[in-house]
DNA sequence: CAAGCTTACGTAAACGTTTACTTAAACAAT
DNA sequence: ATTGTTTAAGTAAACGTTTACGTAAGCTTG
């Protein structure tokens, strides 16, 4: 059992009062009877109990973090830069792995109520109304990150839109015309959709019509990167580059055509998304459009306490292309 | 703000015990009551509140885990199978990313205190005496990840030794008789000499001399895999394999040979360790000697939870092979 | 040197629970 | 009808802090 402030104060002659307002800083007390305190303190090898304070001042100095499936490289990086930003404010944070479904978000987030966590940060996950609710609720500051809402709560991405604009245009400067689109899962109104938009808005503006046997489907993961892009080869004999919406899909895709026996990028060009750092990791190096992941993490963190204070803005961080070595360019554009 | 169990209590006409009692299920009131509380508690969607819970009955179910690096593949493995337990047994997990130095693990360390958790899992990183110390003083169970220590604390992790020997001895049982190695961070205890000793001895069982000029070292990462696969190849002209202690290392190997046009397996096979995403994505598919890490994950919070009860042992997992494309059977043995 | 102010503390309530102890009623047994 | 036992509750202390309030001593000021 451990040694509490009362053990401190009579031990050093005082009250507990005087030993609480010299671990805070506060004042009241004289110089030399801090210094006994505090050599009390030492000898006892006394440590404040968080969960008493926590009680009293109704703050618990830890965090939320809801994540799909912690082990994905994506949400890993996120959650590493969520996590040094909290612990350079004295923050801790409690990492809740959503699952990719429902109910368990929602024990989730009832667990952080009962432990008073002080903010909540929802990474990547599609945002239900469900989850809304339940925020309000707590009335606790919240940030999305990698993900928006219809709701007015506070999020941290890159533009989708322009960010695979840019990506299928740096296809389109270097002569491509003929481009597949392996998209996230069908339908998700915040990871796909606008990326299908981002990648027809810049066909378009090459007045290249879109064809929808060009695009197909994953869920972001390498296993579907590879049937994706299967199925797009199978069904466009033209191709020569293939945008995907994330790395992963993207090492997928390499990974069919190398078994195929078709060499990138000299016969497909290939470009990703993310920057993960299996875009790094893959061979030949992935070109992609790249997040800051691991700055998102952090600002979502520093949003999110500045919210006490004021009352903050949504933001759109910035992309960039990173160019490594699955893209080729191609001289005569055959296809004009 | 919420409302507190006396805000129930008065409403449903009863005492907070009674209330209490009720959320608890401890007998002591009637049907008929308990209806009425918790319709009342329905009601006003009142939540207990786990802190001042966990200040009477000094447990707060929630966990500490230490890890260099959240978003390092391996770690993230386990520290998912970590969550998933976890949250089975109704606790939280707080996540500690101690990037591998020493002074933020200590800060950590005291936070967990202060916070009350319950138990402490520490993977992978190197144990010190300095957190033996902090970790008895504290007085809670911690259970040892893939590491293991000179103190009695409990760990769970594959046998390097064996592993490694498997690995290697797979190599040579098809054919290979000049094998590399790419070790781990150099004198490393607990990572490294094991695995090395593994190595050799599979190499003296078929009598081949061992040659300090076919083990380069690195630090588990991708850049070194890449660095020490160039040394292993300057240093030996007749490699024809290469044991890696790590899939990260091996897959910077694999790149280190893909730029320079080195065929794999058909010139080098590769053989990797771990078996983290990184093995499977690889290109080509890398062999690998695979770790149970999620099941690492999960065993080390059974464990931490039932300390409580029955004092528990060290536990070395199973490992396996998991035969990928890396891999080449050599048919004439001339080194022989 | 009296009145007021500052300094250096101490006392005790409060935070939201759990739980040991008490109590009153209902019921059972004789 | 009396005694004992069970059941259904209530009262209040306790967990380890913080903090509003009180107070005595010392200092300043005229």
């Amino acid at each position: 059992m451990s040694y509490t402030i009362k053990d401190v104060a009579q031990k050093a002659n005082v009250s507990v009062a005087t030993v609480s307002r010299i671990l805070n800083n506060l004042p009241g007390y004289s110089e030399k009877t801090k210094e006994k305190v505090l050599q009390v303190i030492a000898e006892m090898g006394y440590q404040p109990n968080a969960i008493a304070r926590g009680l009293i001042n109704k703050k618990t100095k830890t965090l939320g973090v809801l994540l799909p499936a912690v082990s994905d490289t994506f949400a890993s990086v996120v959650l590493s830069g969520i996590e040094d930003m909290a612990h350079e404010l004295d923050y801790s944070v409690m990492v809740c792995n959503t699952d990719k479904d429902g109910k368990r978000t929602m024990k989730y987030l009832q667990a952080l109520r009962e432990k008073q966590v002080d903010g909540i940060v929802f990474v990547s996950e599609f945002f239900k109304e469900e989850y809304y609710n339940a925020i309000i609720a707590m009335n606790l500051p919240v940030v999305l990150v990698s993900t928006k809402s219809q709701y007015d709560i506070p999020f941290i991405k890159v533009d989708d839109r322009e960010a695979v604009f840019d990506g299928v245009n740096y296809l389109l400067e270097r002569g491509h015309r003929s481009i597949g689109m392996i998209a996230g899962t069908k339908g998700d109104p915040i990871a796909t959709l606008p990326r299908i938009e981002g990648y027809k808005r810049a066909l378009k503006e090459k007045e290249i019509p879109v064809d929808k046997r060009k695009i197909a489907f994953g869920d972001f993961g390498f296993e579907s990167g590879i049937t994706a892009a299967k199925e797009l080869l199978d069904q466009n004999e033209d191709l020569t580059a293939i945008f995907c919406s994330s790395d992963e899909m993207a090492a997928g895709a390499l990974s069919y055509l190398y078994r195929m026996s078709i060499r990138v990028p000299d016969q497909i060009s290939i470009i990703g998304y993310d920057n993960t750092k299996v875009a790094e990791m893959a061979i030949p190096p992935l070109t992609t459009v790249g997040q800051p992941l691991y700055e998102m993490g952090k600002s979502a963190v520093k949003m999110l306490l500045d919210r006490e204070t004021a009352e903050q803005k949504s933001v759109f961080m910035p992309h960039h292309i990173v160019e490594r070595e699955t893209v080729k360019v191609i001289e005569n554009k055959e296809t004009e």
